[in-house]
DNA sequence: AGATAAGGTGTAATCTTTACACTAAGTAAT
DNA sequence: ATTACTTAGTGTAAAGATTACACCTTATCT
């Protein structure tokens, strides 16, 4: 009754491309690899996927080893799987995306000996990446910056308070364009889901700027799901 | 100077959603499988992925082997990896979905004999699917509705000539809720990229309507890529 | 006290969306 | 040929959203 699975010598791992926010800059994580192929190479962080762990379970563990990181909330993306992407044999990878506050995670660091270190680069001084991890960043970037217009995932990349110019400082460093400072703010207070503070902003050498912080009870009651933000 | 790679048994496969509409219903084609498990069952269309493709040819192949349809845009939408979801083993699926219109390929035929037949089945009329299939459904239905909203995907399911009401018919099919003749209309024409016709609906017994044909060179011109289209 | 740097604010014009109901045209039946 | 039936096809006003645009305020620094 059984039909047996065809079995050929393949491999399935994970890549992921987090992202984070700070001075004013979009970075993503990248490790310095400590094995061959492309040793001493920036790369995405990525590993292979063990035979009894989900891929959801994977892109955790995965992300831990190579940058100390815990408990981010992965979103899969995209899955690669052209034949030769990989020099050394049949690898799929499949791609995840995490947005996360650097301030607190600013030290990162690989518990595992695969990665030499970990660091925040900007997305837009990225050198080539090795394998075909250039297009892997591509593809999520693309995602994250549709998945903006739609959802409030800004909020994920900043400090839990925050000031308005910063967030629309990252809204326009993922759309790579200028909005307007009072249309921005209109709109963004239009929502209902900010919740203004009785704290200003410290240590700045000019007039301070009121503090926020996204209401996630509030959103979930406002929408189900959804906004629409184009700038 | 090589690193070996881990290996471990295991296979990726190819699962598809292949999205048609027929008699003012939208359908999705399933497979009635001839092999165990789930011998005589129905299913998506999905097979395992050969070493020497890539995960975008092995969809095409295998859609071909188990429907004989050729040719189609598939559009890779998520993969599935939870450690049992296969009863035979570790299996990653890479679900991809496509749209297609279904006068001209009505009869569908299985090329190999791991498929009994195959036929297209409405999607509200659909029976819990045997793996994670029906996860695997809902997730593809998900993606297209949301893409209903930005893209022009309606025209691949629509006969090459159409009239304005089928078009309605099928977004309400697709987002699940009425929408309103006039703004419908209105807001459709209003794009530019539908050419009216100089030629009548045949063979209803009633007024017969306009036919429509979707302009792509016209679409391609107006947008980049994106509409907004919410009813 | 003055210079500097960012914070914070309002309005009018335009465009988009929504809600809503009747006549026109063709077919079928008698 | 009249009538009944069914879908095609059409316009407008009100409300809401988006855009473009510039100056005063507040804090810090010297």
């Amino acid at each position: 009754m059984e039909t047996l699975l065809p079995k050929f010598d393949s491999v399935f791992s994970v890549d992921c491309v987090i992202f984070g926010f700070q001075a004013n800059e979009l970075k993503i994580l990248l490790i310095e690899r400590n094995q061959e192929p492309y040793k001493g190479r920036n790369a995405l962080p990525g590993y292979i996927v063990k035979d009894d762990e989900s891929i959801d379970d994977a892109a955790e563990r995965i992300l831990y080893e190579l940058t100390g990181l815990r408990g981010l909330h992965m979103e899969q993306f995209h899955t690669f799987g052209d034949v030769d992407r990989h020099p050394q044999g049949r690898v799929i990878t499949v791609a995840y995306y995490a947005l996360i506050r650097i301030d607190g995670h600013n030290e990162v660091k690989p518990v595992t000996n695969f990665a030499r270190s970990a660091f925040w680069h900007p997305v837009n001084k990225l050198d080539k990446l090795p394998y075909d991890h250039s297009k892997i960043f591509e593809t999520g970037f693309q995602k994250i910056r549709r998945r903006l217009s739609y959802q409030p995932i800004a909020f994920e990349l900043l400090p839990e308070k925050f000031t308005l110019t910063q967030l629309q400082t990252l809204y326009e460093a993922i759309l790579n364009k200028k909005l307007d400072k009072r249309n921005f703010r209109k709109k963004m207070l239009s929502y209902g889901f900010l919740k203004e503070l009785d704290e200003k902003q410290k240590g700045v050498s000019y007039r301070a700027a009121t503090l926020y912080r996204f209401d996630r009870r509030k959103y979930n009651k406002i929408f189900q799901n959804e906004l629409n933000i184009n700038g």
